[in-house]
DNA sequence: CTCATTGGCGTTTTT
DNA sequence: CGCCAATGAG
């Protein structure tokens, strides 16, 4: 191809940008030269996506080797789409993929998926087990509940925290690089008196993930931070990658900054995106200060391109959103317009309980697919995943197909557990929460029979032919030859295709006398196991499914939904970087938006409203926010009525309302206007949660 | 030591 | 109410 029909394709390349983005694609690159640090501040549904998989397209079509870019996004799914819009835009340039193709992206993922990944390729080098397993975070509370048991912390008079806080506070002080006593000042001040308990307790966690050759979701971090520490790792590593983008940046934490900056030093080669006004994951120790802080990292400083140009939203739905977010203590300089032609206003939705608003829902869900909407062009979002049980119950009852990400996982069912379990165990004898698991699925084996069996492997190099020294109980002993049997030869290796065909011959029949729902659970099963064989080996599934397990859980629909056509529920932080022409939020009142564990401080109550201005950001065409007056106490007996009445999330103040159409009963009306339940307003909750003090 | 039952406690978001 | 942990019977 000569040169000038070349600079043509480029220039297709980049016609459909606007300047900011055009701006953005193309900052730096420049022949052999070096790309200095880059920040974009990418708003709302100002082509976040788009920009940054241009300006990758733009790097490679420059000379630059799609091996030696590392792309880290949010979500696994975020890269595959990445990888897939990179590689279209590469073809379309250059007229064929010629070698552009997208595998060629090799390093691409979630930091977690690439800390993985780096970590086996150089075990050796830093002393790990190549074939180390990842614990899921379910995984590494149960392991942290045995460490617990064995230094005797479970006896002291209760109180101690429990398994799951232990780990959620040994996560944020490894994340946020805290010791235990700052963690526990900032983050969890009532755990304050265990100070010296819970650091013998990290202690020997650690020892015991060691001792086991495992490693749980922050250690795929901090190992690879640790390398970084060294210099001269440190500059093989990152002497390994050209270019480095990094998306959702404003979600990042400190250990993720600190691999950055160990990768890039002097931020040469570096792209980070992100939008403060969307940074809602600081319980997982992110901080919003990584994004603001980052162009005085460098000197010169970093520079910072804004895209400010709203593609997603009519200008009435993003007027609202811009009055919500412009509330916000932290300015956020930024202003967010569209071109779009101007089109209905949002809608806030009162309603009398939650009975009303599934009503409410189902309704406009239905009659925007009477209009030619789809359901799969329309979401319900909502705080906490349980905020949309009823509509689960009301969707299955009417037969509208739906799918829910958020909340409880595939994996996190007990079945698959216990199948993934089995498989772990096998590719790693020393697992110990795998074994544990494994062996009390058979009958007469418990905790103390399964702590025996498991030693006794410990002494033998890991050979499962060493169980056979294992003085079973009686009722064990009926299944205790083909369950030695079916380890030897899952540990033998080498037959991945058959491996999952083996575990189900012995579990199967397990699974029916343990658990109800018998052909629901089948079915999961089968769904894994065609997940399991499209993966080119044990190893390989493990690790992607510890990291990336399948989102929705099949649950709640049973089998029928193959249709074309599906709703999505969705929490908020699972919506994220998603966007849908119409969009519906469940519980818009005060104790769920903000949720009312979320009010502690002033910073968490920041964090809840960007939560809503994140939620309401989805909305392409339609945006309706739904409001019920009154909440049925739970926990009641049934048949009582006990309730609570609710306000508006405080979000939302009086001065935003013209933004809005105000359906039913008048929201927080003057008294006395037409709304009979409603004589005054007071929130018992307060006074509810009181009882537990 | 296992398995079933009772009683108490707390109740979000996720790689 | 639903989960988890401690308790009691076999």
């Amino acid at each position: 191809m000569n040169d000038s029909a070349l600079l043509q394709r480029h220039a297709l390349l980049h016609a459909d940008l606007n300047e900011a983005q055009r701006a953005a694609t193309t900052f730096g690159v420049n022949g052999e030269a070096a790309t200095p640090p880059l920040l974009i501040i990418a708003g709302a549904g100002s082509g976040k996506t788009k920009t940054l998989t241009h300006r990758v397209a733009h790097l490679i079509l420059n000379g630059a080797d799609p091996r030696r870019i590392l792309l880290m996004t949010f979500a696994r799914r975020m890269a595959a789409e990445m990888t897939r819009r990179v590689q279209n835009l590469c073809s379309r340039t250059t007229g064929h993929g010629g070698r552009l193709s997208a595998d060629y992206i090799e390093w691409s993922g979630t930091f977690h998926a690439m800390g993985a990944k780096l970590l086996r390729l150089h075990a050796e080098a830093i002393g790990l087990d190549p074939a180390f397993s990842i614990l899921d975070r379910t995984d590494a509370e149960d392991l942290m509940d045995v460490v617990r048991d064995d230094l005797g912390l479970s006896a002291t008079r209760s109180r101690f925290p429990r398994k799951s806080t232990c780990l959620a506070i040994y996560s944020h002080a490894i994340n946020a690089q805290h010791g235990v006593r700052d963690t526990l000042l900032r983050t969890f001040p009532w755990c304050c008196e265990w100070e010296e308990a819970l650091a013998k307790l990290f202690g020997a966690y650690v020892a015991a993930k060691q001792a086991q050759g495992v490693l749980d979701y922050d250690d795929l971090l901090l190992y690879w931070a640790k390398m970084m520490e060294i210099p001269e790792v440190a500059s093989y590593v990152g002497g390994r990658f050209d270019h480095v983008l990094v998306d959702e940046y404003q979600d990042t934490n400190v250990l993720q900054a600190a691999i950055l900056r160990g990768l890039k030093p002097d931020g040469v080669g570096l792209t980070v995106v992100g939008d403060d006004a969307q940074s809602i994951y600081s319980f997982r120790a992110a901080t919003v200060r990584n994004i603001l802080d980052y162009p005085a990292l460098f000197s010169p400083p970093a520079t910072t391109i804004k895209l400010e140009q709203n593609y997603r939203s009519s200008p009435a739905i993003l007027e609202a959103c811009n009055r919500i977010i412009s509330h916000a203590t932290e300015g956020y300089a930024k202003s967010l317009f569209s071109r779009r032609a101007p089109a209905e206003k949002p809608v806030i939705a009162t309603v009398a309980d939650e009975s009303a608003q599934v009503e409410f829902v189902v309704e406009r869900i239905l009659a925007n697919r009477e209009a030619g909407l789809n359901l799969r062009d329309q979401a319900v979002l909502m705080r906490a995943s349980h905020h949309s049980s009823q509509l689960e119950v009301e969707l299955t009852r009417r037969n509208i197909p739906f799918i829910k990400f958020g909340g409880l996982k595939f994996l996190e069912a007990a079945h698959i557990k216990d199948v993934v379990a089995t498989l772990r165990w096998a590719e790693n004898p020393r697992d110990q929460v795998a074994a544990q698991r494994v062996l009390q699925l058979l009958p007469g084996i418990g905790p103390a029979a399964a702590r025996r069996a498991f030693n006794l492997l410990a002494g033998a190099k890991g050979t499962f032919s060493a169980l056979e020294a294992f003085k079973a109980p009686a009722a064990t002993r009926p299944a205790w030859e083909d369950f030695i049997a079916l380890m030897n030869c899952l540990a033998a290796g080498g037959t991945w295709n058959a491996d999952i065909g083996r575990v189900r011959r012995w579990y199967d029949p397990l699974l029916g006398e343990r658990y109800e729902n018998v052909s629901a659970r089948m079915s999961d099963l089968d769904q894994l196991e065609r997940i399991a064989v499209q993966h080119p080996s044990r190893s390989a599934f493990l690790t992607d499914f510890a990291l990336d397990p399948p989102q929705a859980s099949s649950a709640e629909a049973g089998a029928p939904v193959k249709d074309e056509d599906w709703l999505v529920l969705s929490t908020i932080h699972s919506a994220k970087g998603q966007e849908w022409r119409a969009v519906y939020v469940l519980n818009v009142v005060d104790g769920c938006i903000p949720s009312d564990l979320g009010t502690g401080t002033a910073g968490e109550i920041e964090e809840e409203r960007r939560l809503l201005y994140v939620a309401m950001t989805r909305a392409r065409d339609q945006l309706a926010l739904i409001q019920p007056l009154r909440f049925y106490v739970r926990g009641q007996a049934i048949g009582s009525d006990r309730h609570v009445y609710a306000c508006r999330s405080r979000f939302i103040q009086d001065q935003d309302l013209p933004a809005f159409d105000l359906l039913g009963p008048a929201p927080d009306a003057s008294p006395g206007s037409g709304v009979a339940p409603k004589p005054f307003t007071v929130d018992l909750k307060v006074a509810v949660r009181g009882m537990w003090k």
